[in-house]
RNA sequence: GUGGCCGUAGCUCAAUGGUAGAGCUCCAGAUUGUGAUUCUGGCUGUUGCGGGUUCGAGUCCCGUCGGUCACCCCA
């Protein structure tokens, strides 16, 4: 039997580095004060017709349950945690600062750092319109990637402001129920023949030298930007962040601050990406709840291809895993008779907290002392002719001194 | 969803249309109370799957599944 495309089985190496990244997810985010929640992992369609729109559409992992309800795998948390604050909204204190860290379906054709389920890093604030806030949401997303290990020279977050679009669009005639056909124009204007862009451009009355003009000098009609970066410079960070108006971002909710995070090589895709999405809860709560809202989105398969290409980052992990190494102490019996007291040595040892192994079976003690090396272990406990004592080596140093089997937790550290 | 390339042992790969192989890994032994190296032996294939051409197909053709890259888009 194969794996179904885009899914991927977790062997313990594997398990390992996913384990660290969940680690490092969940320390940063609690380091700036973020709560971790959950939501389920199948959502009635209907939530992601109404609100994401766009591309994420197309992508839906979806199908009809036994009790015909057209149902689908989560490929996003924002509407989900919408629909959540939304319904108790009174019962929090603003803001609201929440991650989780989840996994999430697209059903799209697989490619390098693109699967069908992959992990999420989801964090947002809500309840705070302020600049301060993009600000807070744009560090916490520049710290989680400095603790994994990289640098200036290694990533970029790209700034924008759909606002500052809408403005430019407003003011030269493109109607209200337009915006987001404009904005599909300029998300794409990269990846887009210019004779395409100006035809497609035109069709809303819109010059391509005026688009132009206004990507080249964001500071006229972006001043909140500007602030932002101003906070980001007063933590140090600047030197992370770009702005760039080339950003626009395809789901339909987005309504001020966009932003995505590129590797500065170009190779991968991006890191991360989020925005603000101020009307989402007034449209999930049927006009009761009006709360400004922004997030971001941090997947583990290109984060994966980056570590695996940064050294330092890559260091920072194969450390954080071999710290967690599968044993500490190894048991050796040395003495298939004194198997017995070999056990209440290892039972002993397990108590005390000590992660430990041993042969299950007999086995040669030159291929125990190879076990104990392969696994890691920076004890050997030789079980043997000198019970009721027992040699204790250090693996690393090779020293060796005996120590009474009944202090034997301390490793002759005592 | 569209197009290019690829699919041989657990892994990396070889094999003019003519007997399917090597290295690595893994397991065991050389080594009866100490980790390395070395040496020896052992395990593994419906050549992704299904058809076709041929005296004969891993090799050529068609289909299909999977992978990969680009488009699309984004985590």
């Amino acid at each position: 039997m194969q794996l179904l495309p885009g899914f991927r089985d977790f062997y313990p190496e594997d398990c390992a580095r996913r384990n660290y990244t969940l680690s490092v997810w969940r320390e940063v985010a609690a380091r700036y004060g973020f709560l971790e929640y959950d939501g389920p992992v199948l959502e009635p369609i209907e939530l992601y017709k109404k609100k994401s729109g766009g591309e994420l559409l197309g992508q839906l992992f979806d199908f009809v349950d036994k009790g015909e309800r057209h149902v689908a795998l989560r490929p996003e948390m924002t509407p989900t945690l919408a629909r959540m604050v939304a319904a108790r909204e009174r019962d929090f204190k603003k803001p609201l600062k929440w991650f989780c860290a989840p996994s999430f379906f697209r059903y799209e054709k697989q490619q390098r750092g693109r699967l069908r389920e992959f992990l999420q890093l989801n964090c947002d604030i809500l309840g705070d319109a302020s600049p301060g806030a993009d600000a807070e949401l744009l560090a916490l997303v520049i710290d989680l990637l400095r603790t994994f290990g990289f640098g200036p020279q290694d990533f970029v977050v790209r700034l924008s402001d759909r606002d500052a679009w809408m403005q430019f669009a407003l003011g030269r005639g493109v109607p209200q129920e337009r915006l987001l056909d404009f904005l599909g124009v300029i998300d794409k204007l990269e990846r887009t023949q210019e004779a395409e862009s100006r035809r497609k451009l035109e069709e809303f009355g819109v010059e391509l030298e005026a688009v132009r003009a206004f990507i080249a000098d964001p500071s006229a009609e972006a001043a909140k930007l500007q602030g932002i970066m101003a906070d980001l410079k007063a933590r140090g960070l600047a030197e992370y962040v770009a702005v760039d108006l080339t950003i626009v971002r395809g789901l339909a909710y987005y309504t001020g601050l966009v932003f995505e995070v590129f590797d500065r090589n170009g190779k991968e895709r991006a890191l991360a990406g989020g925005g603000r999405y101020d009307a989402l809860l007034e449209v999930m709560s049927d006009g009761k709840v009006k709360m400004p809202a922004l997030g971001f989105g941090m997947g583990d398969v290109v984060l994966a291809n980056m570590i695996e290409e940064v050294p330092a980052a890559k260091a920072r992990r194969d450390a954080w895993i071999a710290s967690r190494n599968a044993a500490e102490v190894y048991v050796v019996v040395a003495e298939e008779s004194r198997r017995t007291e070999a056990l209440g040595v290892v039972q002993t040892l397990r108590e005390a907290g000590w992660r430990t192994d041993y042969a299950l079976s007999a086995a040669k003690v030159g291929k125990q002392f190879q076990v104990a090396e392969t696994l890691g272990a920076k004890f050997a406990v030789v079980i043997g002719a000198e019970w009721p004592e027992v040699k204790v080596k250090d693996l690393a140093t090779r020293e060796e001194r005996l120590v009474a089997a009944e202090n034997v937790a301390t490793l002759g550290r005592a």
